[in-house]
DNA sequence: GGTTATTATAACTACATGGTTATAGAGAAA
DNA sequence: TTTCTCTATAACCATGTAGTTATAATAACC
């Protein structure tokens, strides 16, 4: 798979509620395919379909314990994702630009002198 | 729309490489209908397809001049990804655990005596 | 007014997605 | 061996998505 395929997996496995919850389920722990269904008002093969999802996008893998098949949640792909959208940081964090971080340090620490001018 | 929804129409916008290769462009500078699809092989609408896509996730706003309607990035939806992943940083990155973050001081400037050990 | 440029919309096709129910398979338990 | 538990798979349905071509709408230009 490309990087962009990657993220074209990545953006699609989180562009479910269902899925970022099961996310963030994992967050906690891992977990079994019942225990991830539990809160859900849906069948155990629509979770297990939103399972193979994530996991296609490398959001997570699967272990083995008996008949159960934990899943842990995977980080690599999430932070992929996070370091494209940070090339878009200046439309959004006023922290962003130079001049704010430099604006921002002479706020917290005024120099007495040398002052350069231009 | 819900905060969810958001998340759900912002990921699945972002989840096509020629959306992305759209911000890509915006983040440049904003430009008009013909100027976006220009590098692509696929039609007009097909481009107008995408930016609706894109405008309905509120990562992009219209403007108009004459018969052009100019897009605009909009940074906020980008912001609040942003902010749902990282909640998710200590799963990648090394630097995000406080004692990754003290082993990394030490490293940078380890202290000649009072050194503990266990 | 007539033409040209720019963009949107409509109608269509092919395929992907998200759910369902029914069933199969693998391993533990009795 | 039989039964129970856990999970996956198959078949199906409804809807959404990504593209196409054809056409309409709007504004500028001659």
């Amino acid at each position: 798979m490309t990087p962009s395929q990657h993220l074209d997996a990545t953006f699609a496995a989180l562009a479910d509620s269902t899925r970022r919850a099961i996310l963030a389920r994992l967050a906690l722990g891992d977990a079994s395919v019942a225990e991830l269904a539990k809160p859900f008002a849906m069948s155990q093969p629509a979770i297990s379909k939103h399972l193979k999802v994530l996991e296609h996008a490398g959001l997570i893998s699967t272990a083995q314990d008996a008949q159960r098949r934990p899943r842990k949640i995977e980080g690599v792909r999430l932070g992929e994702a996070t370091d494209w959208l940070a090339e878009y940081r200046q439309f959004w964090d006023r922290r962003y630009s130079a001049l704010d971080e430099l604006l921002g340090q002479l706020q917290a620490r005024p120099p007495k002198s040398k002052r350069k001018r231009h």
